[in-house]
DNA sequence: CCGTATCCTATTAGATACTG
DNA sequence: CAGTATCTAATAGGATACGG
């Protein structure tokens, strides 16, 4: 199936799924949200090393497609939700199955830190 | 669960995982490789506009996380055989979700061209 | 047939400073 | 608090030529 989205295309929804989850931040965010309704500077905190440049640009693009919503508080100082999406929250057994699976080659390396 | 393979660090086994299967092309090569065994040119000419070294080096890649075994016939001329692994195998299923769900992510966002 | 070796461009990510 | 704006570094990907 071709999809075309936000002037991409893509040669098969795979590639598309690609293109939504990779990247070094994104699954990371998403995985965390799937829990609970986080702040910016909460994400931040969580995440550790990750640039504010980075987040927001990772904020940004989850939107985009629509895997989260942001809610602004129009208040002093500003407050900002993010939440994660029904569509996101699809996601998510996948990603622990995937999970699932990366345990069980790093088992197979036997090169683990536990 | 940290994660150490090929000198590299990984915070949680779902980096691990993107780090393995993300990319241009790598996914999409396990994807043709899990229906059969397949020989270099016959890959190449499926993806149609792959490069000699992006092929190459995402064969490498694959065939280092064992997804992929390589099989090289000593003829002439050169005969290499790729088969996916069972530990690749494993992942089509979850790769037929994640397909899937781009799929019903696209019917939303009505800009398929099916 | 199945690759390597260079060189180059494009995309992604990080560092740092600043603002409503 | 929740971001922008620049600048730079690192990595991924592509073009082309050549080799056993």
């Amino acid at each position: 199936m071709q999809i075309k989205y936000k002037e991409k295309d893509y040669t098969c929804s795979f590639e598309f799924v690609l293109d939504i989850v990779s990247g070094k931040w994104k699954g990371l965010v998403l995985w965390h949200l799937s829990k609970k309704t986080m702040r910016y500077n909460e994400i931040h905190k969580i995440l550790g090393k990750i640039t504010q440049k980075m987040l927001t640009q990772t904020l940004r693009d989850l939107e985009k497609h629509k895997l989260i919503s942001r809610k602004v508080y129009p208040v002093i100082p500003p407050k900002v939700e993010y939440t994660i999406t029904k569509n996101g929250q699809k996601l998510i057994p996948i990603f622990h199955q995937l999970s699932k699976w990366g345990d069980e080659m790093a088992e197979e390396y036997a090169e683990i830190k536990k």
